[in-house]
DNA sequence: GGTCGAACTTGTCAATGCCAAGTTCGTGAC
DNA sequence: GTCACGAACTTGGCATTGACAAGTTCGACC
């Protein structure tokens, strides 16, 4: 047993995310996890500050993993910039309900309190892939006259809200359907639907929607 | 100065919305509210089992708040479902914005993780409010095709990714607008518009965008 | 070999939640 | 008026956690 762990910052996140995974947040704790790994309580102090500090890298991973996700939901969605977009928000939801404990560190309180330069970065690019996502399927001619910061802004919020109520058990059962993923679906196609018919209804769109 | 109080709970509850709105959640703690309002450190338990049981309450209240504040804002918008519907999306940013301690008591983990059945009961009435505004919307024509818990979803997650997005200041700032009320204004209006066209484009809703 | 700094260990203290026993006081029954 | 009871409190103790500081280990570099 040597007296380095020799890889204790990555240990510490990984065990992290199968606690939050497992217990949620709450239960996190920096002696806890230094137990879990047979480290001394205070070795963790090391490599994160505080547990805030723990939490904003798994936020900051997270929204690596994210933006990852949706622009391979995007390469798979084909050449159609609408379906692309639309397979951007569908592969957050799918992100969310996939990995809770990074999602749940993304959204944590205490993390968006935690004002640090990783993190805003990783915000931003999370921002920055919706961004071109509206810009691409807007020059497509979905909501050709819209402003595209408000149309960036719409996007964030739905798919984020669509994220945390279609992956939290407390609101996914608020709704009547028993398919949740059919559900997030439906929901992606209410985001991009309507605004290719904004001007002209077309009779493909129609049929997806029936 | 009597032995009891006489009020604790609501002094209880009263101080920990000042301490969430200067300090946020994680400042929070039932000793801390016990020496603010001067009673011994063990009295806030005879009224709330632990911090999470009164950040609970906090929430419950705040879903009841923002109830109210979206009747209100319907009944001010008039006759028109669909108007009536987007004012309910629009109230409940606004009540984000001016509320945060129950805005974000509702939104806390900790809360989510909570099951008892006045907070669901609570939850439940926020999510019949736009229930009964997407049926009254959808029967003045808006979205008639649909899945009406479709709507509903795409409704609850709308209202509360924009709620978020536009009340907190990590994310606020992510969006080129200056006026984060203008910004709420034509996100909720992205939300409804399209839908209204959707089989015909109106000349009226085409100039509210412009 | 010596120095340095990062990665750790050990120990201490304060704050918090939790629990239990004790005190205060209002209400209702007799 | 007295007594019993229960709710609302107080006091005290304990475990857990974060924070801090001093000490130890060990690899890299000169």
């Amino acid at each position: 047993m040597p007296y380095h762990h020799g890889n204790l910052r990555t240990a510490l996140l990984e065990r992290a995310a199968e606690v939050i995974a497992k217990h949620g947040i709450e239960a996190l704790s920096l002696r806890g996890l230094a137990r879990d790994l047979g480290v001394s309580h205070a070795a963790p102090g090391a490599h994160f500050a505080d547990r805030k500090a723990l939490l904003s890298e798994l936020a900051r991973e997270g929204f690596r993993l994210s933006v990852d996700a949706m622009h391979a939901g995007a390469a798979a969605a084909g050449r159609d910039p609408v379906a692309r977009y639309r397979a951007l928000g569908r592969s957050y939801v799918q992100f969310a309900r996939e990995n809770p404990s990074y999602f749940r560190a993304i959204n944590h309180p205490e993390v968006r309190a935690h004002d640090d330069d990783a993190l805003r970065e990783a915000r931003a690019a999370w921002v920055t892939t919706l961004r071109e996502g509206v810009q691409e399927a807007q020059a497509a001619g979905w909501h050709p006259e819209a402003d595209p910061e408000v149309l960036l802004a719409f996007s964030c919020a739905a798919a984020s809200g669509a994220a945390e109520m279609l992956s939290d058990p407390s609101w996914a059962g608020a709704f009547g359907a028993a398919d949740v993923d059919a559900l997030a679906d439906a929901v992606l196609d209410l985001v991009v639907h309507r605004s290719r018919t904004s001007v002209l209804p077309l009779p493909d769109d129609e049929r997806k929607v029936s």
